[in-house]
Formats: C-alpha cells, structure tokens, sequence
DNA sequence: ATATCACATTAGATATAGTCTAAATTTGTC
DNA sequence: GACAAATTTAGACTATATCTAATGTGATAT
C-alpha cells in the first residue's frame, strides 16, 4: 500500500495525516468490504499505533466530510463504510442486505450505444431491489440486441 | 381514510388488525412524510387508543415483514418508514438527507421514447446524489428533444 | 530552542435507537 | 364462557454513536 499516496490524498483534503487517522484510511482502502466502524476500530487496534473509539468515530466523520470515504446505511444495521477510490454506488439488496459496489456513471443522457445499456443494467439492479447473486437469472437464454 | 380498506389489507397479509397496528398503519397512510418510528409512536400516543414503544416497534417490525410498509435507512439518522401504496423507490439527498419518492419502473428495457426517458431521469437523481431541490438547474434554457 | 495555539486523541459518561423479557391482556375459536 | 394463540406492556437491556473535559501533538513565530 502507498504510503504517500494516502498522505498526500488526506493533506490534498486539509487534513492532518496522524498516525490513527492514516490507519483508518489505510484499513478502508486495504479492504473494500465495507466494513462497521466496530470493525475498523478493531482492526487499528490490532496492530500500531492505537485508536480510541471517540477518535475512530471522529476520523470517520472527518474522513467522509472530505469526501475520501463514503458512508453507507442498511436497515436495522451499523453504518458502513468505504475508500471512495473510484467513484462508485452502493447498492443494498433488500434480500441479503449485502452492499455490492456499482460502477459510476458521470453522464446520464438518453440512452444508446453502450452507455446506455450500462446505465439500463443499473436501474434494473436498483429497481428490482435484489443483486446479482439474489436476482432470478431470468432470460439467461435470450440474446440481447 | 377507509377504516375497511385498511383493516382489509391487514389481514389479508395474515396480520389481526389490532387497535394498536390498525394506528400504525393508518397514520402511515394519512402521512407520507416518511416518519422515524419515535415520530410514529408520539403520533400514535396523542390519541387513542395507546400503544407501548415495544408495540410500535414490533409492529412496523411485521408490517415490514408483510410487504405493507417500507424501512429507508439514511445514514447517521434514525431509520424511516412509509406506507407502500404505489409501488416506489426513495431517493435520499445526499446534501439534505429529505426522503423524495421516486415514481417505480416496472420493466427496465434499452431505453427509447417516454419510458426511457422516465428511466434516465431517476438514474440521473441517482447517479448526481442530490434531490430536485438541491441539484444544481444545470441547462434550465437548454431545450432537451 | 521554546512558547504558543490550533488541532487531535483519550477514557469514560452520555445519548439515541432499537430489542428483549416475562407477565398481563386481548382476540378469535370452540 | 373457556381456551389457546397472538398481542401488548413497562422497563431492562444492547448496540451504536456522540459528547466532554483533560491531555497530548505538531507547526509556526519569536
């Protein structure tokens, strides 16, 4: 992992690179899976240097104000979160409530050609409510013109 | 707001319509403002008949559970509830945090004439991050064929 | 170098959201 | 009405997150 690379990513936010933030930073961009702050806070504390709770929160918070991570909430569930590394969606099936990441967009325009079709594939995710692994492979036969 | 339609709804998801749940439901229909289950409760106590925390609780908990009713989560807030009358989606702001229904698209195909237009309208919502209030009027001179 | 000051961190208390428990009550059915 | 199952209840409990006030740290000016 670039240790730079993270230093410049949080003083290019105004943010003080301290030991306890670049860990946070450092963890979430190790790990896509989406972890709780439980989970990161103990995580950072498995190994140097360690964090408190207030100041994982804290980090968290600081870190999603400057836009370098990304909060996502599931029903009933803890807060999760992620290195905004790409830019990217959540997307949350209603049946698992696993997050999946969903490729970023930039321009939504009337659909054709391929940007269309790849917009079309993300609101068929969003609207059905269920990810690919949930979803009924339904016409997995039929060719798509 | 029909007493009978309501109580028919109920039972038809194999729930009794008790006074309790009957409140809860009701208050759901009459208010789409998507409340927290704190405002629910409140709302419900102010007249009778009275229902526990728990009771509330327990009964968004089945409501969710026969379909009737829809939890959003929004990060760092209390979850929300709605009534499912039409079917739809929410769109939660990423400035404000406002719950904004979506109108439901049922059958999302490669996109052209007005249902494709419909589609990529809420991608865009979606994709930008922002409620129709806060998004920027971007090209409001610009006319769209 | 060191005084200073804003920013960060800390432990623990507190707040908020939601669930659990066990007893009492209500509801539908015989 | 008697019964069983579902529901409600108050309050204890758990989980998640924030606040507080004291302490520590690092950059800058002197």
């Amino acid at each position: 992992m670039d240790t730079e690379a993270i230093k410049r990513s949080l003083e290019g936010s105004g943010l003080r690179c301290t030991p306890q933030r670049y860990a946070v930073m450092a963890f979430l961009m190790e790990h896509n899976r989406h972890p709780t702050a439980a989970e990161i806070f103990e995580a950072v504390n498995r190994v140097d240097p360690r964090s408190s709770r207030a100041t994982t929160y804290n980090n968290l918070r600081d870190l999603v104000q400057a836009g370098l991570v990304r909060e996502v909430a599931v029903e009933g569930r803890a807060a999760r979160f992620d290195a905004k590394g790409m830019r990217h969606h959540h997307f949350i099936c209603d049946r698992c409530g696993q997050v999946e990441d969903m490729e970023w967009c930039d321009v939504p325009r009337p659909a054709s050609g391929s940007l269309g079709k790849r917009i079309l594939r993300e609101c068929e995710l969003i609207f059905r409510g269920l990810c690919t692994k949930c979803a009924p492979r339904r016409h997995a036969s039929r060719s798509v013109s």
